[in-house]
RNA sequence: GGCGCCGUACCCAAGUGGCUAAGGGAAGGGACUGCAAAUCCCUCAUUCAACAGUUCGAAUCUGUUCGGCGCCUCCA
């Protein structure tokens, strides 16, 4: 098993290659988090679980992993701050809008946000982090980078800040294609500042003493750069040299071409061995954003109806470098297989018996097809198609399922479920952490209501049982009689 | 102006040189059911935006055209 390769897709080099570590089975993987000045959308988490997607499977191969991902708790600049250190600060601004008024200021606002967050990831069930870092606990780390760039003649200062000065990296743009012959081309109106030496120079510290979020500095009172803070921390709890470093389309430039640059010119090693950018989700064959005002959130989703699990299951149905369409009607898609699982899940729980496992060698060939798939450059689409080929084969076995085939069929299920996250949530608290609206409409009363309906089948009053089951469908719940009795369910509103 | 992605059935979506173009949803038929729902079985693209070319052979490679999207500025 240990020899099996999992290969990915790479920016740098634009090819699918294998993925390697540099310590033999211990994968280093960094993957840029959220800024959190709002609740972030599905559009970033099909970002972080392309990530998830690619720890599952590393452990899935033997490996140890340490994932880092981030949250990004200071504010950066929201306009163009080249001209003049004008541009609003996204936290600030935050603050200032309706939403914002429930927060003292902008770092309970960060915290709600982070909160949030956390409680979205594991609604959706991504594993989580071994680290998550804050970008405003290591400023310290920050501020040093930047002494130490300065002093290498990697930076400047200048009145208004500290910059990287990106022609001291003859190397700047292998990422992205933006290189500085590249850029130099690009018409856009890009105000000049004239502290700078040169346009595409980035920012390391922002001199600023009106700024809500800012710390003591040798340069004065400030705050740091938007790419330093990965920088930093990734070389930190990773070391100098990671084995691979993912984020959504938009971070390849000027993000991670910025860090690049600063942890190469810092370490004096390569800073990534991979590079893994997600494509965006799309809504409706338009780009989803936060400033666009267009965003779904998970939290939304579930209050409509959607069981989390579906949501993540209809955020995985592409593969992650390909832009996805998501719909309401994907999420119902998802839906369908999501309550298979489950019947597959329930079935394998009540195997009973006596009698030879009759699945057992054609679901561990469905798991290895599987997990193939997701070595292949994490086609989610055949992984979950294999997937749920063997949760059929367990749901036709039914009520008959003996212990043995029950025993193969857990460890499949089990299988399936430490790669795609698909059949049970990781947390207790998975389905609670975010109550789905349910219909207010007392438990207590539906079992009465199903008794009340029990008798007058009893008694072929077959209109009345009808006239309760249509009841209870118009409060949002369905009936499914069973050989061992009704069963009620939420019907989802989306 | 620079860099890049995509166009496969009613919808979502794999496949990127060679058996009959995965899978899911929807739809239609059947089994089951008092009737439903759920579940199971069956049907559902001679064709891959269009045109031209390379090849014994292309959805897959090359070129052109049309259409859609993204980045270059905060964004996953």
């Amino acid at each position: 098993m240990g020899e099996k390769t999992f290969r990915l897709y790479d920016t740098m080099t634009k090819q699918v290659k294998e993925l390697q570590t540099k310590e033999p089975g211990h994968l280093k993987f960094y993957a840029c988090g959220p800024t959190v000045y709002s609740y972030a959308h599905i559009g970033n988490f099909r970002s972080f679980l392309t990530a998830d997607l690619i720890v599952r499977v590393a452990k899935a191969i033997g490996w140890k992993v340490t994932f880092v991902n981030n949250i990004t708790d200071v504010g950066h600049m929201t306009d163009d701050d080249l001209a003049d250190g004008q541009g609003e600060d996204k936290l600030e601004k935050a603050l200032k809008s309706k939403e914002g008024e429930h927060f003292h200021n902008v770092w309970e606002l960060a915290e709600h946000y982070t909160n949030a967050f956390e409680n979205d990831w594991r609604a959706l069930n991504l594993l989580p982090p071994d680290v998550r870092p804050k970008a405003t606990q290591h400023v310290r780390q920050q501020i040093l980078a930047a002494e130490t760039l300065i002093e290498k003649g990697n930076a400047y200062e200048t009145p208004t800040g500290v910059y990287y000065s990106v022609e001291s990296f003859p190397e700047y743009g292998k990422l992205s294609g933006n290189t500085q012959d590249n850029l130099r081309q690009a018409v856009r109106d890009v105000v000049q500042d004239d502290n700078k030496r040169a346009p595409a120079d980035f920012a390391l510290w922002k001199k600023d003493d009106k700024h809500l979020m800012q710390w003591y500095s040798p340069f004065g009172w400030g705050f740091p750069g938007w790419h330093i803070e990965c920088t930093v921390m990734a070389r930190e709890y990773l070391g100098d040299s990671i084995d691979l470093h993912s984020g959504g389309e938009d971070n390849m430039f000027p993000h991670h071409e910025c860090e690049i640059a600063q942890s190469e010119s810092l370490t004096g090693q390569p800073f990534s061995g991979h590079w893994v950018h997600t494509r965006f989700l799309q809504v409706n064959g338009e780009k989803m954003s936060k400033s666009a005002g267009n965003f779904y959130t998970v939290r939304d989703l579930i209050a409509k109806g959607a069981d989390p699990l579906a949501v993540r299951y209809g955020l995985i149905a592409g593969i992650y470098g390909k832009p996805l369409n998501f719909t309401d009607q994907g999420v119902r898609d998802a839906q369908a297989n999501i309550e298979r699982y489950r019947k597959a899940d329930q079935i394998a729980k009540s195997s009973s018996g006596d009698g030879p496992d009759t699945l057992g060698p054609m679901l561990d060939d469905l798991y290895n097809q599987t997990l193939e798939a997701l070595c292949n450059d994490l086609n989610t689409p055949v992984a979950l198609a294999k997937a749920l080929e063997g949760a059929r084969t367990i749901i036709k076995e039914g009520d008959s399922i003996t212990r043995a085939t029950g025993d193969s069929a857990k460890r499949f299920l089990d299988g399936v479920n430490s790669l795609l996250g698909i059949v049970y949530s990781e947390y207790d608290d998975g389905f609670t952490a975010i109550q789905a609206s349910a219909p207010n409409v007392d438990a207590s009363l539906i079992e009465a209501k199903i008794v009340e309906r029990a008798e007058a089948k009893a008694s072929k009053d077959f209109a009345r049982a009808d006239a309760i089951r249509k009841e209870l469908e118009e409060l949002g719940i369905e009936l499914r009689d069973s050989p061992t009795g009704t069963e009620w369910v939420v019907k989802s509103s989306l």
